[in-house]
DNA sequence: GTAGGGTTAG
Protein backbone atom coordinates (compact mmCIF):
# COMPACT_ATOMS: atom_id res chain seq x y z
CA UNK A 1 0.00 0.00 0.00
CA UNK A 2 1.08 3.05 -1.04
CA UNK A 3 2.05 6.37 1.61
CA UNK A 4 -0.69 8.21 1.25
CA UNK A 5 -0.60 11.99 2.43
CA UNK A 6 -3.89 14.53 3.07
CA UNK A 7 -3.59 15.73 -0.63
CA UNK A 8 -3.76 11.81 -2.47
CA UNK A 9 -6.59 11.04 0.26
CA UNK A 10 -8.36 14.13 -0.76
CA UNK A 11 -8.01 13.54 -4.37
CA UNK A 12 -9.45 10.89 -4.72
CA UNK A 13 -12.64 11.68 -2.54
CA UNK A 14 -13.08 14.26 -5.01
CA UNK A 15 -12.34 11.80 -8.19
CA UNK A 16 -15.06 9.13 -6.37
CA UNK A 17 -17.60 12.03 -6.28
CA UNK A 18 -17.35 13.90 -9.61
CA UNK A 19 -17.43 10.08 -11.16
CA UNK A 20 -21.12 9.57 -9.67
CA UNK A 21 -19.02 6.74 -7.41
CA UNK A 22 -20.91 8.50 -4.42
CA UNK A 23 -20.38 5.32 -2.03
CA UNK A 24 -17.12 4.45 -2.96
CA UNK A 25 -16.16 8.84 -2.12
CA UNK A 26 -18.09 8.55 1.63
CA UNK A 27 -16.26 5.00 2.44
CA UNK A 28 -12.95 6.60 1.41
CA UNK A 29 -13.49 9.90 3.84
CA UNK A 30 -13.88 7.43 6.51
CA UNK A 31 -11.38 5.39 5.65
CA UNK A 32 -8.66 8.37 5.88
CA UNK A 33 -10.16 9.52 9.36
CA UNK A 34 -9.10 5.33 10.46
CA UNK A 35 -6.01 5.94 8.82
CA UNK A 36 -5.47 9.22 11.45
CA UNK A 37 -5.93 12.03 8.88
CA UNK A 38 -7.76 15.42 9.50
CA UNK A 39 -9.76 16.11 6.61
CA UNK A 40 -9.29 19.59 4.79
CA UNK A 41 -12.05 21.53 3.93
CA UNK A 42 -11.52 20.51 0.21
CA UNK A 43 -12.30 17.06 1.35
CA UNK A 44 -15.58 17.93 3.19
CA UNK A 45 -16.69 19.54 0.15
CA UNK A 46 -16.82 16.68 -1.65
CA UNK A 47 -17.63 14.04 0.99
CA UNK A 48 -20.83 16.05 1.72
CA UNK A 49 -21.71 16.19 -1.93
CA UNK A 50 -21.28 12.84 -1.88
CA UNK A 51 -23.63 11.95 0.79
CA UNK A 52 -26.28 14.87 -0.69
CA UNK A 53 -26.07 12.49 -3.62
CA UNK A 54 -26.89 9.49 -1.87
CA UNK A 55 -29.78 11.42 0.33
CA UNK A 56 -27.91 10.13 3.22
CA UNK A 57 -28.66 12.66 6.23
CA UNK A 58 -27.27 10.95 8.77
CA UNK A 59 -23.74 10.69 7.47
CA UNK A 60 -24.02 14.66 6.54
CA UNK A 61 -25.22 15.53 10.17
CA UNK A 62 -21.67 13.44 11.03
CA UNK A 63 -19.63 15.95 8.76
CA UNK A 64 -21.58 18.76 9.74
CA UNK A 65 -20.63 18.15 13.45
CA UNK A 66 -17.07 17.48 12.50
CA UNK A 67 -16.54 20.30 10.25
CA UNK A 68 -17.51 22.62 13.23
CA UNK A 69 -15.04 20.54 15.56
CA UNK A 70 -12.40 21.84 12.61
CA UNK A 71 -14.00 24.77 12.49
CA UNK A 72 -14.80 24.69 8.41
CA UNK A 73 -18.63 24.97 8.59
CA UNK A 74 -17.84 28.54 8.05
CA UNK A 75 -16.22 28.23 5.05
CA UNK A 76 -17.63 29.79 1.69
CA UNK A 77 -17.32 26.27 -0.10
CA UNK A 78 -18.13 23.89 2.97
CA UNK A 79 -21.11 26.11 4.42
CA UNK A 80 -22.84 26.03 0.65
CA UNK A 81 -22.28 22.54 0.12
CA UNK A 82 -23.65 21.47 4.00
CA UNK A 83 -26.77 24.01 3.46
CA UNK A 84 -27.52 22.10 -0.24
CA UNK A 85 -27.34 19.14 1.93
CA UNK A 86 -30.14 19.29 4.50
CA UNK A 87 -32.30 21.05 2.04
CA UNK A 88 -32.08 18.36 -0.45
CA UNK A 89 -32.56 15.53 2.18
CA UNK A 90 -35.68 17.63 3.41
CA UNK A 91 -34.30 19.59 5.93
CA UNK A 92 -34.80 23.74 4.96
CA UNK A 93 -34.48 24.69 8.54
CA UNK A 94 -31.34 23.31 9.13
CA UNK A 95 -30.18 24.61 5.57
CA UNK A 96 -31.60 28.23 6.80
CA UNK A 97 -29.44 28.11 9.89
CA UNK A 98 -25.99 27.22 8.24
CA UNK A 99 -27.08 29.87 5.87
CA UNK A 100 -27.41 32.32 8.28
CA UNK A 101 -24.02 31.21 10.23
CA UNK A 102 -22.40 32.15 6.97
CA UNK A 103 -20.28 35.11 7.44
CA UNK A 104 -19.67 35.50 3.92
CA UNK A 105 -21.70 34.49 1.16
CA UNK A 106 -21.48 34.09 -2.79
CA UNK A 107 -23.87 33.45 -5.94
CA UNK A 108 -23.40 30.06 -5.44
CA UNK A 109 -24.77 29.93 -1.69
CA UNK A 110 -27.40 31.75 -2.48
CA UNK A 111 -28.63 29.93 -5.57
CA UNK A 112 -28.18 26.41 -3.13
CA UNK A 113 -30.63 28.44 -0.92
CA UNK A 114 -32.96 29.91 -3.70
CA UNK A 115 -33.19 26.27 -4.77
CA UNK A 116 -33.45 24.43 -1.60
CA UNK A 117 -36.52 27.08 -0.95
CA UNK A 118 -37.99 25.55 -4.35
CA UNK A 119 -37.31 22.01 -4.00
CA UNK A 120 -39.34 21.89 -0.62
CA UNK A 121 -41.96 23.77 -2.04
CA UNK A 122 -41.05 27.35 -0.61
CA UNK A 123 -41.74 29.01 -3.53
CA UNK A 124 -42.33 32.61 -1.75
CA UNK A 125 -39.28 32.31 0.26
CA UNK A 126 -37.45 31.52 -3.18
CA UNK A 127 -38.72 34.78 -4.87
CA UNK A 128 -37.76 36.62 -1.57
CA UNK A 129 -34.15 35.12 -0.74
CA UNK A 130 -33.90 36.06 -4.86
CA UNK A 131 -34.86 39.85 -4.04
CA UNK A 132 -32.66 39.98 -1.28
CA UNK A 133 -29.82 38.76 -2.40
CA UNK A 134 -29.73 41.26 -5.06
CA UNK A 135 -30.44 43.92 -3.08
CA UNK A 136 -27.68 42.94 -0.64
CA UNK A 137 -25.90 43.24 -4.67
CA UNK A 138 -24.25 40.18 -4.86
CA UNK A 139 -23.80 38.97 -8.33
CA UNK A 140 -26.24 37.46 -10.55
CA UNK A 141 -25.80 34.66 -13.23
CA UNK A 142 -27.53 32.15 -15.01
CA UNK A 143 -27.91 29.74 -12.40
CA UNK A 144 -29.24 31.88 -10.15
CA UNK A 145 -32.00 32.93 -12.75
CA UNK A 146 -33.20 29.14 -13.24
CA UNK A 147 -33.19 28.66 -9.55
CA UNK A 148 -35.68 31.56 -9.02
CA UNK A 149 -37.64 30.96 -12.54
CA UNK A 150 -38.45 27.49 -10.94
CA UNK A 151 -40.01 29.41 -7.70
CA UNK A 152 -41.98 31.68 -10.07
CA UNK A 153 -43.33 28.65 -11.77
CA UNK A 154 -44.22 27.21 -8.45
CA UNK A 155 -45.71 30.03 -7.44
CA UNK A 156 -47.62 30.75 -11.16
CA UNK A 157 -46.24 34.34 -10.73
CA UNK A 158 -46.24 35.09 -14.15
CA UNK A 159 -45.65 38.88 -13.65
CA UNK A 160 -42.30 38.07 -11.93
CA UNK A 161 -41.14 35.33 -14.21
CA UNK A 162 -41.82 38.53 -16.55
CA UNK A 163 -39.93 40.44 -15.42
CA UNK A 164 -37.11 38.27 -14.57
CA UNK A 165 -37.33 37.43 -18.23
CA UNK A 166 -36.11 40.94 -19.10
CA UNK A 167 -33.73 41.02 -16.56
CA UNK A 168 -32.23 38.11 -18.02
CA UNK A 169 -32.50 39.61 -21.48
CA UNK A 170 -30.53 43.14 -20.47
CA UNK A 171 -27.78 41.06 -18.82
CA UNK A 172 -27.69 38.27 -21.99
CA UNK A 173 -28.14 35.28 -20.53
CA UNK A 174 -31.71 34.79 -22.78
CA UNK A 175 -29.41 32.48 -24.86
CA UNK A 176 -27.87 30.08 -22.29
CA UNK A 177 -29.78 26.57 -22.82
CA UNK A 178 -30.58 26.17 -19.31
CA UNK A 179 -32.41 29.29 -19.00
CA UNK A 180 -34.15 29.07 -21.99
CA UNK A 181 -35.49 26.14 -20.43
CA UNK A 182 -36.05 27.45 -17.25
CA UNK A 183 -37.86 30.22 -19.14
CA UNK A 184 -39.85 27.70 -21.12
CA UNK A 185 -40.82 25.51 -17.85
CA UNK A 186 -41.64 29.21 -16.33
CA UNK A 187 -43.88 29.89 -19.03
CA UNK A 188 -45.74 26.61 -19.60
CA UNK A 189 -46.03 26.50 -15.83
CA UNK A 190 -47.99 29.78 -15.33
CA UNK A 191 -49.98 28.52 -18.01
CA UNK A 192 -48.80 31.57 -20.52
CA UNK A 193 -47.88 29.08 -23.38
CA UNK A 194 -47.83 31.78 -26.59
CA UNK A 195 -44.80 33.14 -24.58
CA UNK A 196 -43.38 29.63 -24.04
CA UNK A 197 -43.20 29.08 -27.62
CA UNK A 198 -42.04 32.20 -28.23
CA UNK A 199 -38.95 31.59 -26.46
CA UNK A 200 -38.12 28.87 -28.72
CA UNK A 201 -39.19 29.88 -31.68
CA UNK A 202 -36.76 33.04 -31.06
CA UNK A 203 -34.32 30.89 -29.77
CA UNK A 204 -33.31 28.12 -31.57
CA UNK A 205 -30.88 27.07 -29.53
CA UNK A 206 -33.02 26.54 -26.52
CA UNK A 207 -35.15 24.00 -28.64
CA UNK A 208 -34.31 20.71 -27.13
CA UNK A 209 -36.02 17.89 -25.46
CA UNK A 210 -36.11 19.79 -22.13
CA UNK A 211 -37.79 22.67 -23.28
CA UNK A 212 -40.05 21.10 -25.47
CA UNK A 213 -41.17 18.59 -22.83
CA UNK A 214 -42.33 21.45 -20.64
CA UNK A 215 -44.20 23.05 -23.70
CA UNK A 216 -45.69 19.69 -24.10
CA UNK A 217 -46.40 19.58 -20.49
CA UNK A 218 -48.31 23.36 -20.02
CA UNK A 219 -50.39 22.11 -23.53
CA UNK A 220 -51.32 18.33 -21.46
CA UNK A 221 -52.40 20.95 -18.23
CA UNK A 222 -54.52 22.86 -20.49
CA UNK A 223 -56.28 19.74 -21.73
CA UNK A 224 -54.97 20.68 -25.18
CA UNK A 225 -53.54 17.31 -26.46
CA UNK A 226 -53.73 17.90 -30.41
CA UNK A 227 -51.07 20.74 -29.89
CA UNK A 228 -49.27 18.91 -27.06
CA UNK A 229 -48.82 16.00 -29.72
CA UNK A 230 -47.85 18.59 -32.61
CA UNK A 231 -44.71 19.42 -30.27
CA UNK A 232 -44.29 16.31 -29.74
CA UNK A 233 -44.39 15.43 -33.59
CA UNK A 234 -41.99 18.55 -34.36
CA UNK A 235 -39.36 17.35 -31.94
CA UNK A 236 -39.17 13.60 -33.69
CA UNK A 237 -39.18 15.84 -36.86
CA UNK A 238 -36.29 18.36 -35.46
CA UNK A 239 -34.49 14.77 -35.01
CA UNK A 240 -35.03 15.30 -31.16
CA UNK A 241 -34.82 12.33 -29.35
CA UNK A 242 -37.62 12.43 -26.59
CA UNK A 243 -36.81 10.82 -23.45
CA UNK A 244 -38.44 9.25 -20.70
CA UNK A 245 -40.12 13.00 -19.72
CA UNK A 246 -41.54 13.34 -22.62
CA UNK A 247 -43.13 9.99 -22.77
CA UNK A 248 -44.12 10.20 -19.35
CA UNK A 249 -46.03 13.78 -19.58
CA UNK A 250 -47.89 12.62 -23.28
CA UNK A 251 -48.65 9.04 -21.52
CA UNK A 252 -50.50 10.91 -18.68
CA UNK A 253 -52.54 12.70 -21.16
CA UNK A 254 -53.60 9.50 -22.69
CA UNK A 255 -54.51 8.38 -19.28
CA UNK A 256 -56.88 11.31 -18.66
CA UNK A 257 -57.96 11.35 -21.62
CA UNK A 258 -59.02 7.40 -21.96
CA UNK A 259 -56.99 7.81 -25.05
CA UNK A 260 -55.89 4.21 -25.88
CA UNK A 261 -54.95 4.30 -29.47
CA UNK A 262 -52.61 6.92 -28.65
CA UNK A 263 -51.48 5.37 -25.62
CA UNK A 264 -50.54 2.28 -27.14
CA UNK A 265 -48.83 4.06 -30.17
CA UNK A 266 -46.89 6.00 -27.35
CA UNK A 267 -46.07 2.32 -25.77
CA UNK A 268 -44.61 0.93 -28.39
CA UNK A 269 -42.39 3.92 -28.83
CA UNK A 270 -41.11 3.68 -25.38
CA UNK A 271 -40.38 -0.20 -25.72
CA UNK A 272 -38.11 1.18 -29.61
CA UNK A 273 -36.90 3.59 -27.43
CA UNK A 274 -36.14 0.89 -24.54
CA UNK A 275 -37.91 3.19 -21.74
CA UNK A 276 -40.17 0.47 -20.65
CA UNK A 277 -38.37 0.15 -17.43
CA UNK A 278 -37.67 3.55 -16.55
CA UNK A 279 -39.68 3.96 -13.22
CA UNK A 280 -42.18 7.01 -14.35
CA UNK A 281 -42.52 5.67 -17.73
CA UNK A 282 -43.30 2.20 -16.58
CA UNK A 283 -46.07 3.34 -13.67
CA UNK A 284 -47.56 5.83 -16.11
CA UNK A 285 -48.04 2.77 -18.07
CA UNK A 286 -49.67 0.78 -15.75
CA UNK A 287 -52.24 3.70 -14.98
CA UNK A 288 -52.90 4.15 -18.68
CA UNK A 289 -54.26 0.98 -19.07
CA UNK A 290 -55.77 1.13 -16.17
CA UNK A 291 -57.54 4.28 -16.68
CA UNK A 292 -58.61 3.02 -20.21
CA UNK A 293 -60.29 0.32 -18.29
CA UNK A 294 -57.22 -2.56 -19.58
CA UNK A 295 -56.63 -4.17 -16.33
CA UNK A 296 -54.87 -7.24 -17.71
CA UNK A 297 -52.54 -4.56 -19.47
CA UNK A 298 -52.02 -2.70 -16.87
CA UNK A 299 -50.61 -6.14 -14.73
CA UNK A 300 -48.58 -7.13 -17.80
CA UNK A 301 -46.92 -3.92 -18.21
CA UNK A 302 -46.52 -3.97 -14.44
CA UNK A 303 -45.38 -8.05 -14.60
CA UNK A 304 -42.62 -7.12 -17.10
CA UNK A 305 -40.92 -4.57 -14.85
CA UNK A 306 -38.00 -6.46 -13.17
CA UNK A 307 -38.03 -4.41 -10.09
CA UNK A 308 -40.68 -2.34 -9.80
CA UNK A 309 -40.17 0.66 -7.87
CA UNK A 310 -42.69 2.09 -4.88
CA UNK A 311 -43.76 4.40 -8.11
CA UNK A 312 -44.85 1.23 -9.52
CA UNK A 313 -46.94 -0.64 -6.86
CA UNK A 314 -48.43 2.49 -6.36
CA UNK A 315 -49.89 2.53 -9.55
CA UNK A 316 -51.68 -0.74 -9.57
CA UNK A 317 -52.36 -0.94 -6.37
CA UNK A 318 -54.26 2.63 -7.63
CA UNK A 319 -55.82 0.66 -10.37
CA UNK A 320 -57.31 -1.99 -8.56
CA UNK A 321 -58.89 1.04 -5.93
CA UNK A 322 -60.05 3.07 -8.90
CA UNK A 323 -62.17 -0.48 -10.42
CA UNK A 324 -63.63 -0.88 -7.02
CA UNK A 325 -61.62 -4.01 -6.59
CA UNK A 326 -60.70 -3.25 -2.85
CA UNK A 327 -59.63 -6.46 -1.82
CA UNK A 328 -57.34 -6.98 -5.12
CA UNK A 329 -55.47 -3.18 -3.80
CA UNK A 330 -55.25 -4.83 -0.62
CA UNK A 331 -53.45 -7.79 -1.84
CA UNK A 332 -51.17 -6.07 -4.01
CA UNK A 333 -50.26 -3.87 -1.19
CA UNK A 334 -49.69 -6.62 0.75
CA UNK A 335 -46.80 -7.88 -1.76
CA UNK A 336 -45.19 -4.87 -2.15
CA UNK A 337 -44.54 -4.81 1.47
CA UNK A 338 -43.62 -8.21 1.45
CA UNK A 339 -40.85 -7.06 -1.43
CA UNK A 340 -39.59 -4.98 1.13
CA UNK A 341 -40.84 -1.83 -1.00
CA UNK A 342 -41.48 0.96 1.05
CA UNK A 343 -45.41 2.37 1.15
CA UNK A 344 -45.12 6.51 0.87
CA UNK A 345 -47.84 8.97 1.25
CA UNK A 346 -49.42 7.77 -2.48
CA UNK A 347 -49.96 4.36 -1.52
CA UNK A 348 -51.98 5.36 1.84
CA UNK A 349 -54.24 7.31 -0.62
CA UNK A 350 -54.38 4.35 -3.19
CA UNK A 351 -55.28 1.41 -0.62
CA UNK A 352 -57.48 4.06 1.34
CA UNK A 353 -59.76 5.01 -1.77
CA UNK A 354 -59.85 1.17 -2.01
CA UNK A 355 -61.01 0.60 0.77
CA UNK A 356 -63.44 3.22 0.83
CA UNK A 357 -65.00 2.15 -2.28
CA UNK A 358 -65.61 -1.32 -1.33
CA UNK A 359 -66.86 -0.99 2.36
CA UNK A 360 -63.62 -2.35 4.02
CA UNK A 361 -64.19 0.12 6.69
CA UNK A 362 -62.26 -1.56 9.22
CA UNK A 363 -59.44 -2.47 7.00
CA UNK A 364 -59.31 0.86 5.83
CA UNK A 365 -59.14 2.36 9.23
CA UNK A 366 -56.28 -0.30 10.18
CA UNK A 367 -54.34 1.26 7.41
CA UNK A 368 -54.85 4.49 8.16
CA UNK A 369 -53.94 4.00 12.31
CA UNK A 370 -50.62 1.73 11.21
CA UNK A 371 -49.27 4.49 8.48
CA UNK A 372 -47.50 6.60 11.31
CA UNK A 373 -46.67 3.39 13.11
CA UNK A 374 -45.74 0.74 11.14
CA UNK A 375 -44.65 2.61 7.91
CA UNK A 376 -43.49 6.08 9.06
CA UNK A 377 -45.99 7.91 6.90
CA UNK A 378 -47.22 10.92 8.38
CA UNK A 379 -50.97 10.88 7.95
CA UNK A 380 -51.58 14.29 5.88
CA UNK A 381 -54.85 15.98 4.51
CA UNK A 382 -55.57 13.95 1.74
CA UNK A 383 -55.58 10.89 3.83
CA UNK A 384 -57.85 12.39 6.79
CA UNK A 385 -59.82 13.17 3.78
CA UNK A 386 -59.85 9.40 2.79
CA UNK A 387 -60.94 8.26 6.18
CA UNK A 388 -63.87 10.83 6.14
CA UNK A 389 -65.24 9.37 2.91
CA UNK A 390 -64.42 5.85 4.09
CA UNK A 391 -66.77 6.30 7.08
CA UNK A 392 -69.38 7.93 5.01
CA UNK A 393 -70.14 6.35 2.55
CA UNK A 394 -70.51 3.24 4.76
CA UNK A 395 -73.26 5.64 6.90
CA UNK A 396 -71.19 5.91 9.34
CA UNK A 397 -72.19 9.43 10.26
CA UNK A 398 -71.66 9.63 13.79
CA UNK A 399 -68.36 8.41 13.76
CA UNK A 400 -67.17 10.17 10.66
CA UNK A 401 -68.20 13.55 13.15
CA UNK A 402 -66.56 12.28 15.97
CA UNK A 403 -63.52 11.69 13.30
CA UNK A 404 -63.56 15.07 11.87
CA UNK A 405 -63.49 17.08 15.35
CA UNK A 406 -60.73 14.65 16.39
CA UNK A 407 -58.23 15.32 13.70
CA UNK A 408 -55.57 17.96 13.76
CA UNK A 409 -56.60 20.33 11.63
CA UNK A 410 -60.11 21.45 9.47
CA UNK A 411 -60.71 18.77 6.73
CA UNK A 412 -59.93 19.87 3.09
CA UNK A 413 -62.57 20.17 0.33
CA UNK A 414 -62.10 16.40 -0.75
CA UNK A 415 -63.12 15.72 2.85
CA UNK A 416 -65.75 18.01 3.66
CA UNK A 417 -67.58 17.00 0.12
CA UNK A 418 -66.94 13.45 1.12
CA UNK A 419 -68.98 14.16 4.37
CA UNK A 420 -71.88 16.01 2.55
CA UNK A 421 -72.02 13.04 -0.57
CA UNK A 422 -72.47 11.04 2.83
CA UNK A 423 -74.66 13.28 4.17
CA UNK A 424 -76.75 13.34 1.31
CA UNK A 425 -77.37 9.84 0.96
CA UNK A 426 -78.02 9.13 4.62
CA UNK A 427 -80.33 11.97 4.46
CA UNK A 428 -79.07 13.87 7.20
CA UNK A 429 -79.78 17.44 6.96
CA UNK A 430 -78.31 19.14 9.74
CA UNK A 431 -74.34 17.44 9.39
CA UNK A 432 -75.16 18.42 5.73
CA UNK A 433 -75.69 21.90 6.20
CA UNK A 434 -72.80 22.47 8.14
CA UNK A 435 -70.40 20.91 5.38
CA UNK A 436 -71.88 22.38 2.57
CA UNK A 437 -71.41 25.64 4.58
CA UNK A 438 -67.40 24.66 4.96
CA UNK A 439 -67.07 23.75 1.61
CA UNK A 440 -68.90 27.09 -0.09
CA UNK A 441 -66.40 28.75 2.03
CA UNK A 442 -63.18 26.36 0.57
CA UNK A 443 -64.47 26.41 -2.86
CA UNK A 444 -67.45 28.82 -3.55
CA UNK A 445 -67.22 28.12 -7.39
CA UNK A 446 -67.28 24.29 -7.50
CA UNK A 447 -71.52 24.02 -7.95
CA UNK A 448 -71.82 20.44 -6.62
CA UNK A 449 -71.88 21.98 -3.60
CA UNK A 450 -74.89 23.94 -4.18
CA UNK A 451 -76.72 20.69 -5.56
CA UNK A 452 -75.89 18.48 -2.88
CA UNK A 453 -77.45 20.68 -0.06
CA UNK A 454 -80.17 22.08 -2.40
CA UNK A 455 -80.89 17.82 -3.12
CA UNK A 456 -80.54 17.54 0.77
CA UNK A 457 -83.19 19.86 1.13
CA UNK A 458 -85.59 19.01 -1.44
CA UNK A 459 -85.59 15.37 -0.02
CA UNK A 460 -86.64 16.87 3.27
CA UNK A 461 -89.29 18.42 1.29
CA UNK A 462 -87.78 22.12 2.37
CA UNK A 463 -88.33 23.74 -1.03
CA UNK A 464 -87.04 27.20 0.73
CA UNK A 465 -84.06 25.78 1.20
CA UNK A 466 -83.61 24.27 -2.64
CA UNK A 467 -84.89 28.03 -3.57
CA UNK A 468 -82.56 29.65 -1.73
CA UNK A 469 -79.51 27.66 -3.27
CA UNK A 470 -80.81 28.32 -6.76
CA UNK A 471 -80.77 31.85 -6.14
CA UNK A 472 -77.16 31.64 -4.64
CA UNK A 473 -75.95 29.86 -7.84
CA UNK A 474 -77.24 32.49 -9.68
CA UNK A 475 -76.52 35.09 -7.68
CA UNK A 476 -72.95 33.74 -7.75
CA UNK A 477 -72.50 32.80 -11.17
CA UNK A 478 -71.71 29.67 -10.16
CA UNK A 479 -72.87 27.15 -13.48
CA UNK A 480 -72.03 23.74 -13.25
CA UNK A 481 -69.60 22.68 -15.67
CA UNK A 482 -70.87 19.66 -17.63
CA UNK A 483 -69.43 15.84 -17.79
CA UNK A 484 -68.27 14.93 -21.02
CA UNK A 485 -67.71 11.62 -22.77
CA UNK A 486 -66.08 10.10 -25.54
CA UNK A 487 -68.07 8.05 -27.10
CA UNK A 488 -67.88 5.86 -30.53
CA UNK A 489 -71.29 5.98 -32.13
CA UNK A 490 -72.32 3.35 -34.80
CA UNK A 491 -76.04 3.33 -35.36
CA UNK A 492 -79.20 4.87 -33.39
CA UNK A 493 -80.94 3.47 -30.62
CA UNK A 494 -83.46 4.96 -28.17
CA UNK A 495 -83.14 3.37 -24.88
CA UNK A 496 -86.92 5.03 -24.34
CA UNK A 497 -88.19 2.64 -26.80
CA UNK A 498 -86.90 -0.34 -24.14
CA UNK A 499 -89.08 1.25 -21.54
CA UNK A 500 -86.66 3.39 -19.33
CA UNK A 501 -87.85 5.91 -17.43
CA UNK A 502 -85.84 8.84 -16.40
CA UNK A 503 -86.26 9.85 -12.82
CA UNK A 504 -87.21 13.48 -14.11
CA UNK A 505 -90.01 11.91 -16.15
CA UNK A 506 -91.40 10.62 -12.59
CA UNK A 507 -90.83 13.23 -10.18
CA UNK A 508 -92.24 16.17 -11.18
CA UNK A 509 -90.00 18.25 -8.14
CA UNK A 510 -87.24 17.20 -9.55
CA UNK A 511 -87.79 17.51 -13.24
CA UNK A 512 -87.13 21.16 -12.88
CA UNK A 513 -84.63 19.96 -10.55
CA UNK A 514 -82.88 18.45 -13.37
CA UNK A 515 -82.99 21.04 -15.40
CA UNK A 516 -81.14 23.66 -13.28
CA UNK A 517 -78.45 21.23 -12.24
CA UNK A 518 -78.36 19.25 -15.64
CA UNK A 519 -76.55 16.52 -15.39
CA UNK A 520 -74.71 16.04 -18.57
CA UNK A 521 -72.55 13.06 -18.44
CA UNK A 522 -72.98 10.73 -21.74
CA UNK A 523 -75.35 8.80 -20.39
CA UNK A 524 -77.98 11.30 -20.21
CA UNK A 525 -77.38 11.73 -23.65
CA UNK A 526 -77.46 8.31 -24.47
CA UNK A 527 -80.72 8.08 -22.46
CA UNK A 528 -82.66 11.08 -24.11
CA UNK A 529 -80.38 11.57 -27.43
CA UNK A 530 -80.51 9.04 -30.44
CA UNK A 531 -77.55 7.53 -30.46
CA UNK A 532 -76.34 4.07 -30.20
CA UNK A 533 -73.54 3.57 -28.48
CA UNK A 534 -69.94 1.21 -29.10
CA UNK A 535 -70.37 -0.13 -25.48
CA UNK A 536 -67.16 -1.80 -25.57
CA UNK A 537 -65.59 1.15 -24.04
CA UNK A 538 -67.33 3.87 -22.68
CA UNK A 539 -65.57 6.54 -20.89
CA UNK A 540 -66.37 9.53 -18.97
CA UNK A 541 -62.98 11.24 -18.33
CA UNK A 542 -64.57 14.45 -15.77
CA UNK A 543 -64.50 13.59 -12.79
CA UNK A 544 -68.08 14.81 -11.97
CA UNK A 545 -70.48 14.39 -8.89
CA UNK A 546 -72.45 11.47 -9.63
CA UNK A 547 -74.10 11.97 -6.16
CA UNK A 548 -75.45 15.47 -6.87
CA UNK A 549 -77.38 13.58 -9.13
CA UNK A 550 -80.94 12.94 -7.06
CA UNK A 551 -81.73 9.27 -8.17
CA UNK A 552 -78.23 8.35 -9.61
CA UNK A 553 -79.98 8.39 -12.92
CA UNK A 554 -77.31 8.19 -14.74
CA UNK A 555 -76.09 5.09 -12.91
CA UNK A 556 -79.07 3.65 -13.43
CA UNK A 557 -79.97 4.60 -16.90
CA UNK A 558 -76.76 2.77 -17.59
CA UNK A 559 -77.27 -0.65 -16.03
CA UNK A 560 -80.19 -0.58 -17.88
CA UNK A 561 -78.39 -0.23 -21.17
CA UNK A 562 -75.91 -2.92 -20.46
CA UNK A 563 -79.18 -4.87 -20.14
CA UNK A 564 -80.64 -4.05 -23.12
CA UNK A 565 -77.58 -3.43 -25.52
CA UNK A 566 -76.10 -6.86 -24.44
CA UNK A 567 -72.67 -5.31 -23.94
CA UNK A 568 -70.62 -4.59 -21.28
CA UNK A 569 -69.82 -0.53 -20.56
CA UNK A 570 -66.79 1.00 -18.20
CA UNK A 571 -67.67 4.53 -17.19
CA UNK A 572 -65.35 6.76 -14.97
CA UNK A 573 -66.05 8.76 -12.65
CA UNK A 574 -63.59 9.47 -9.52
CA UNK A 575 -63.69 5.48 -10.13
CA UNK A 576 -64.35 2.95 -12.19
CA UNK A 577 -67.97 1.27 -13.21
CA UNK A 578 -67.88 -2.14 -14.99
CA UNK A 579 -71.19 -2.29 -16.13
CA UNK A 580 -72.94 -5.95 -17.38
CA UNK A 581 -76.78 -7.54 -17.76
CA UNK A 582 -78.54 -4.55 -16.18
CA UNK A 583 -76.00 -5.04 -13.15
CA UNK A 584 -72.97 -2.45 -11.73
CA UNK A 585 -69.21 -3.85 -10.00
CA UNK A 586 -69.82 -1.42 -7.69
CA UNK A 587 -73.05 -2.77 -6.12
CA UNK A 588 -74.09 0.41 -5.99
CA UNK A 589 -71.86 1.52 -3.34
CA UNK A 590 -70.47 4.73 -3.90
C1' DG B 1 -1.65 19.07 -6.34
C1' DT B 2 -7.75 19.01 -4.12
C1' DA B 3 -13.91 21.82 -3.59
C1' DG B 4 -19.73 24.19 -4.44
C1' DG B 5 -25.16 25.97 -7.17
C1' DG B 6 -29.16 25.55 -12.38
C1' DT B 7 -34.01 23.03 -16.50
C1' DT B 8 -38.52 18.57 -17.81
C1' DA B 9 -42.34 13.53 -15.04
C1' DG B 10 -45.98 9.87 -10.88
Amino acid sequence: MPQRNIVSWTAMISGFSQNGQFLQAVKTFSSMRLAGENPTQFAFSSAIQASTSLGVVEFGKELHCLSVKLGFNFELFVGSNLADMYSKCGYLVDACRVFDEMPCKDEVSWTTMIDGYTKNGNFEEASLAFKKMVYEEVNVDHHVFCSTLGACAGLKASSLGKSLHSFIVKLGFELEIFVGNALTNMYSKVGDLESASRVLETNSECRNVVSCTSLIDGYVEKDQIDKALSVFLELKRQGIEPNEFTFSTLIKACANQAALEQGAQLHAQVIKSHLEKDPFVSSVLVDMYGKCGLIDSSVQVFDRVKDPTGIAWNSLVGVFAQHGLGRDAVRIFEQMTCKGVKPNEITFVNILRGCSHNGLVEEGLEYFNSMGKVYGVAPRPEHYSCVIDLLGRAGRLDQAEEFINKMPYEPNAFGWCSYLGACRTYGDKERGELAAEKLMALEPENSGTHVLLSNIYASAGQWEGVRSMRKMMRDGKVTKLPGYSWVDVVGIQYIRDHAFIPWWDKKVVCREECQLFQHRCGMERASQAPSKLNFDRVMNPIYHHWRACQEMDCHSAIKFISKVVGRKIIVRDNRFHHFGNGLCSCADFW
